[in-house]
DNA sequence: GTATTGCACTAATACTTGTTAGTTTATGTC
DNA sequence: GACATAAACTAACAAGTATTAGTGCAATAC
């Protein structure tokens, strides 16, 4: 479980041009090298755990040489998160303007974050459980950030219920949080067994959390 | 969000006798009190980034004299990890031992887990992210002990399936590790806006979990 | 061809880490 | 009161941490 680390960014060329060319279609900057090795390495091991040793073996450099190209560790941590916050923000965004209805902006919201969580297969990780090691003025934007997420996709479901959509006896905060908790945890098992396309995930999803599975 | 530290082990007086006794009803060995500061510590920091002398300044100690009480800082981390995961192991063994039918067996499986949410307050935190930083023979030990409790889990789900319980159409690996992600993130939301009941709690999440919101 | 830049290197920094050794202090037992 | 024991303390350890400074090389720009 969770050994995954399918290396398709080490290599040992040496950098010449800035962004390097493996293949026709992949380019990757020294910069997103380090980040994508960050990502990986601390959704395995976590931010403290990981030392810029490590980042830097994967890299195929020297620890030192990492800062020609970030600033620190500490801001390859929030360029990750920051980067998969906003993505989230920008979706949710998306669907609260959308012209869907409370059902449909549901079923929106699941498919935002299966794409989201095969999109960023490693950082979306971080959100789980690394972003406490987010310092000061970052740490509380994300916080910020996160309530309100979870706020919208709150007064999404408060919609449901008031349109009748949801049965009247349902606690809506548990099952907030127990959808969440669902989602956030897809990155860990969306691939362990067997290999299921995007869209019947997403499908699957929508009857486990909102039909119900027992008939 | 996830900003408790209540420190009701907080406390200056030397310990004199081995079981301390705070008021009638909490008595605590010392090393009792570095489990339970441990735990807590590695719930908000995590595991590594909890230092020695964090844990002993919980206490009312220096970092030195933990070591009059336990083996090592991986000892704390086994102890406290070993414990929830018996406690599963246990549990279900005991579930699958009865002779209620597949369905209720689920519904028991969710009070398992609510209840040892309850008891295990901080620690149960640790099977979400911490148990990575365990050594080897434990690792691998543990990593056993929760693939056959997830087996465990899916056998009572297919149950339920060839009972005739479940759409035939639903992904059943999907349903289990869409619960089970539920039913492990319980630690970090089940007290955050209310105080529900655990009675309740359950009850609402068996709604979610298993006969859907969505009407 | 010279200047400039990008980037990797070595070496060193100032800390922090978990843990051990050795010592002191206080309590409970006979 | 003497003794054993439990458990605190200080001091020190070896190893590892992120990060900085300074150097050298190789490609690019002019």
């Amino acid at each position: 479980m969770q050994d995954i680390h399918s290396d398709y960014l080490r290599f040992t060329e040496r950098a010449n041009a800035k962004p390097i060319t493996l293949n026709a279609n992949i380019e990757m900057t020294k910069k997103e090298q380090i980040k994508n090795a960050s990502a990986k390495l601390f959704r395995k091991k976590g931010f403290t755990a990981t030392s810029m040793q490590d980042i830097a073996e994967v890299v195929g450099v020297k620890a030192a040489s990492l800062y020609n190209h970030i600033g620190s560790k500490q801001e390859i941590l929030k360029d990750l998160l920051i980067n998969i916050a906003d993505a989230f923000t920008k979706g949710m965004s998306d669907i609260e303007n959308s012209t869907l209805n409370a059902i449909e902006k549901l079923e929106a919201l699941i498919d935002l974050h299966v794409d989201l969580t095969i999109k960023y297969r490693d950082s979306i990780a971080l959100i789980t459980g690394e972003w406490v090691h987010l310092e000061s003025p970052e740490l509380d934007k994300y916080k910020k950030q996160r309530n309100e997420y979870e706020e919208q996709f709150l007064s999404i479901l408060t919609q449901c219920k008031t349109d009748g959509h949801i049965h009247p006896k349902t606690d809506i905060d548990i099952a907030l949080y127990s959808i969440l908790s669902s989602l956030h945890w897809l990155y860990s098992w969306h691939n362990k067994n067997k290999n299921v396309s995007r869209i019947e995930l997403a499908k699957q999803l929508k009857v486990s959390l909102l039909r119900g599975i027992v008939v």
